[in-house]
DNA sequence: GTGAAAGCGCTAACAC
DNA sequence: GTGTTAGCGCTTTCAC
């Protein structure tokens, strides 16, 4: 069985208190005293009931992570960092995914699926603004593209100057028709930031931003990237260059491109989003903008707790930082990678 | 301020334990009083406090997932797997990475980090058997490659059959040097079973298993495959086909492959491990062992939940099944992917 | 079928 | 500095 503070004390020959104290690491207890209780702890393998101390202090400990699939690297390694940072300020973190479907998001937000967390990190995909305006009790932090007119922090970079500098650099290398792959279908339009910095930089640049070049998808697979590569080309456009909403969808239309003889980047440059590792060992490595992944982990934690701990300012957008990596799908070859 | 038992059966004038049967379904409740207490809860609005519940039922309602990286397509697919298969039993997952270092492994095999589950699902990596020999209280489930004579359930899938799987499609395909990369150095060795494999099949072909062509890494990534596969070829080896303890090693190595100007699978064939999406986009498509990622996270699960109801048998070992994928980067171009 | 009361293990007042 | 005690919100005997 399991053995409870009273067996410490009990053991030790003191109050409950004081092995409460010891435990807690509390201020005023004499050395002596702590470490004879510290030996019946040792002795009696005690370890503190967790369930009885959040009832107690209201506070379990636990902040969930709420992300739209762990299959996407990106998010995987956004996992970690979360996970990391919580670690050090004592927090676990419990996963969920969603699968940027809309119900499932509305779930997670309202805390109906982990009711026994602090709070909560959500990276949204299809939630609207009105879904959010009635919420349960726990903090919430968004993080990711999604741009949202609410009083929550919000962690994410600034994917329209990000988008802007993907498609800038494409036209220094002397690129006219840039398509835009992973534009969603439907009211709900997470890739909007990007498309709107892509359309911004052609414009800026004097050229026309053919919104016959912006392909829309269902998903942000590999698969997605692919499909829409196709309907472009079977359509009879043929860009210069694509923009993809994010690496996996770059490296699908690369390998359609690959499969009908068109080669990257002499006939047509790409350029992903979100810099996964994958796109540093394909037959053609992927230039990609990279965030601040770490970065974005470790304000995002720091965002719900100081909301739990009640020190928060207003609610606000934090930017985390991002660089294009520029890679052999618009430089070429020569570079080393 | 949250709502409680009492307040609703003060609201509903009733007595705490009538809510309660309510709240829990409990069968012998008059239909009335069954509705005049929902329509008290949901007056108030109340939500069970799961702390509380926890506390009294010596459940959290939570399972931890203890797996070496996310980073890894496969681990974040089998985690998807196990939540989702949780789920169906009301049961939430706690997600934890552990390196694949053996000291966090001890760490999470004995319950440090998540001290709030009721049970534990672990993919090691170093960890020794004698590690295990002493251990928390709550249940343990491992999963993966390595081989462990210990009372715990264990979930894999046959190594050792899959690899020389692996290797019988190479030598079917007329191969006859095939190396190995991904072997451990050291004393623990994670590719055990496949590196067995690897040898019980071309030795059963009459080919000599040549040592010189099992090249050790430190990790598991694509740079340690490409590494590994770079050291092989520098050193004058050039084996006609690579099987790769998994995808992302495999992948690093047919980059190094394409950085060299040798063809795949026309100079060099290749086969990975985990069947992992990333492989199925490259120029090269990747033939890969499959396993049954949703079986082993449903086995897991039911696993780690029958031993919390005490109705497990014995410990034993579940073979959860794989199949290996022919791609191109054995077949070559012409099958369809 | 429903109510009263004990207690899960812990923390935090408050006494001493 | 240490002990006593109440009570967090719930489930669960056990009466009624």
């Amino acid at each position: 069985m399991r053995v409870s503070l009273k067996d410490v004390a009990a053991h030790a020959g003191v109050s409950i208190k004081t092995v409460s104290n010891v435990v807690n690491n509390y201020q005023h207890v004499t050395p002596a005293m702590r470490e004879r209780v510290q030996r019946s702890i040792d002795a009696l393998g005690y370890r503190p009931n967790l369930a009885a101390r959040h009832l107690r202090k209201g506070r379990t400990g636990i902040i969930a992570l709420a992300l739209p699939e762990l299959g996407n690297p990106y998010f995987a390694e956004l996992a970690a960092a979360v996970i990391d940072a919580a670690a050090e300020h004592d927090y676990i973190v419990l996963l969920d995914h969603t699968g940027g479907r809309r119900e499932q998001e509305i779930l997670v937000s309202q805390g109906f699926r982990a009711r026994v967390i602090d709070g909560l990190i959500l990276s949204p995909i299809e939630l609207e603004t009105e879904d959010l305006r009635d919420r349960a009790d726990v903090p919430l932090v968004l993080i990711g593209e999604r741009d949202y007119d609410l009083p929550y922090d919000h962690i994410a970079i600034d994917n329209v100057a990000a988008a802007r500098d993907a498609v800038r650099h494409l036209i220094d290398l002397g690129r006219r028709e840039v398509a835009f792959i992973g534009a969603r279908r439907g009211r709900s339009e997470p890739a909007q930031l990007r498309v709107r910095g892509w359309r911004e930089e052609l414009t800026a640049a004097g050229l026309p931003a053919d919104e016959g070049l912006v392909a829309a998808t269902d998903g942000w697979g590999h698969a997605d990237g692919a499909a829409a590569m196709s309907r472009l080309l079977d359509a009879g456009r043929r860009p210069d260059a694509v923009f993809a909403y994010n690496d996996p969808m770059a490296i699908g239309a690369m390998r359609v491109l690959h499969e009908r003889g068109l080669r990257v980047p002499e006939d047509i440059a790409v350029v992903g989003f979100d810099d996964v590792i994958e796109g540093r060992f394909g037959a053609v490595t992927l230039t990609s903008v990279s965030p601040d992944k770490e970065a974005i982990g470790r304000l995002a934690v720091a965002s719900v707790l100081a909301r739990l701990g009640g020190t928060a300012p207003e609610p606000r957008r934090v930017r985390a930082d991002y660089r294009l990596v520029e890679r052999e799908s618009t430089l070429g070859r020569r570079p080393a990678r």
